[in-house]
RNA sequence: UCCUCGUUAGCUCAGUCGGUAGAGCGGGUGGCUGUUAACCACUAGAUCGACAGUUCAAGUCUGUCACGAGGAGCCA
């Protein structure tokens, strides 16, 4: 049994007319009259579906004219030209083969749905026009990150999800233990003995890559990570998952310049990788869900990104005459309508904004002579702001020490980032990006939970 | 976690001044020879989120809770 894929169909159906093809697939809708009907059939393997036509000539007519929309149907029959307007060709078929069945429960219809009911029935979105695009351009991303980096011989890898490491100081963890939540044992004080667990100690599953990957970078030069990470924070809006995926390179011998040339660099290849390989996906989220995205998109891949330092920027925010809900002032940090009205209304493209006040930064940011500022850089993108974040990192064992006792960080936790300082330390920077975001931004999606297949946030793991 | 809004048929929603429930789509039945979210006719389908309270009377007013959405904080 082996069937055309509408992909192949779409692609070559001058070749095919008036040839015999089968073709199996989901029913999208149905019309019936008397002695004829129609079928939009999707397979999957394309955007769109083809028609099929129907005639009462068919053994099974009557079966094949009560079928519901979701039914799946192997269909034999003849590629013809269309009468029709909406599409050039269509299959004439001369057999249906009902494969399986819908109920006529089944929930998705034909007109639009509310996306906050198709996370209800997160099981059966993909089948739907605007997941059926999401995801294969989710998938397309996937493929467009791996590309870039592998092109440029940076090596993969892959960090622990599950981590001993309690320092990885980006939020709050989920934690993973064997012991008996009603029952564990205990220490002599009274707390939980978490020498008795699984690993023998407390763990978590990981927040970030990041400090594992620069042991790797150590070795390697240029390398990434690529997997999920997770949240344990009682967050609720449109941007936060407990569960995502992140994007999280690091290269040696380099700094800050380097790091802003390669998420640059990135940014233009996964949007012309994904505008190439999706163009009926683009087209739809372009028509349906955001009217300026493929401008702007075009747009940033074409542009040479701006630089400006914070210490600029604020200046440029202050003397703008615009008033902001939240005051601008050097030491704080930009907020989402600082962020936007840099990239948007002064530069009017991409825009980094570098040397941030080191208060408002990670501890292992590399500081700057003028003692007040380190080595970040976030990368501005029109339409929602802060697309990446990075660092130059403190290659200086001293200078790191200094900060984590700075901070109040026990430094016996960092034992194994340190001493990658002191056996051949180099300068090194990285920058880590919010895969989804990325899915976001490339869609016009506003929702995270509508990017990711299965989403978990808080009070929902249903799926 | 905080603020705001919401929860009525399978879905999307309407429901006036407090007086006992409505539409479209979807489902079912029938009709129709070229449809494009087909069309036409008929039909079934509702503990109005839950629990209290006010009232002769609550979908409608009040309180608490649950769930959802948007915004904020935090961040990716």
């Amino acid at each position: 049994m082996s069937y055309l894929l509408l992909k192949d169909l779409f692609k070559r159906h001058g070749e095919c007319m008036n040839t015999a093809v089968s073709v199996a697939g989901w029913v999208r809708t149905l019309r019936v009259s008397k002695n004829l009907g129609f079928i939009e059939l999707n397979d999957g393997s394309f955007f769109s579906g083809v028609q099929i036509v129907f005639q009462d000539t068919l053994s099974n007519f009557e079966a094949v004219s009560k079928l519901g929309t979701g039914s799946a149907i192997a269909v034999t029959g003849t590629v013809v030209a269309s009468p029709g307007k909406e599409q050039s060709f269509e299959i004439a078929a001369t057999a249906i083969e009902i494969v399986g069945a819908c109920d006529s429960d089944y929930p998705l219809q034909k007109k639009r749905h509310s996306f906050e009911y198709l996370r209800t029935i997160a099981h059966l979105r993909p089948r739907s026009n605007t997941f059926s695009a999401v995801f294969r351009v989710r998938s397309l991303l996937a493929h467009a990150i791996h590309s870039f980096f592998q092109d440029r011989g940076f090596v993969y890898v892959h960090t622990p999800i599950i981590t001993g490491s309690d320092c990885e100081g980006a939020g709050e963890m989920f934690r993973v233990t064997t012991l008996d939540p009603k029952s564990p044992p205990l220490t002599e004080e009274g707390k939980v003995d978490f020498s008795k667990d699984f690993f023998g100690k407390e763990t978590n599953l990981t927040v970030s890559g990041q400090l594992a990957v620069e042991n790797f970078c150590m070795a390697f030069r240029d390398v990434y990570t690529f997997g999920p990470t997770f949240r344990a924070e009682n967050s609720n809006t449109t941007r936060h998952a407990s569960e995502f995926w992140m994007i999280e390179p690091e290269i040696a011998f380099a700094g800050i310049e380097e790091d802003m040339r390669l998420a640059e660099d990135m940014t233009k290849f996964i949007i012309r990788f994904v505008l190439e390989r999706a163009p009926e996906e683009m087209k739809f989220f372009n028509a349906m869900i955001d009217k300026g995205l493929l401008e702007r998109l075009e747009q940033v891949a074409s542009s040479d990104f701006g630089r400006v330092t914070y210490t600029d920027a604020i200046d440029l925010l202050k003397k703008s005459g615009k008033t902001f809900d939240y005051p601008i002032e050097w030491g704080s940090d930009l907020q989402t309508e600082h962020e936007r009205y840099l990239t948007e209304e002064v530069f009017k493209k991409p825009v980094f904004v570098i040397d941030y006040p080191k208060e408002i930064k990670a501890f292992y940011m590399r500081q700057n002579d003028d003692g007040k500022t380190v080595a970040a850089m976030d990368m501005l993108v029109p339409g929602i702001g802060e697309l990446i974040g990075g660092s130059q990192r403190e290659e200086r064992h001293d200078r790191l020490l200094r900060r984590i006792e700075e901070l109040g960080l026990k430094k016996e936790d960092y034992w194994w980032y340190l001493d990658i300082r002191r056996f051949g330390g180099c300068p090194h920077a990285g920058f880590g990006l919010g895969f989804e975001r990325a899915v976001m931004y490339l869609t016009g999606m506003t929702n995270i939970r509508d990017v990711q297949p299965f989403p978990r946030t808080p009070k929902n793991a249903e799926f």
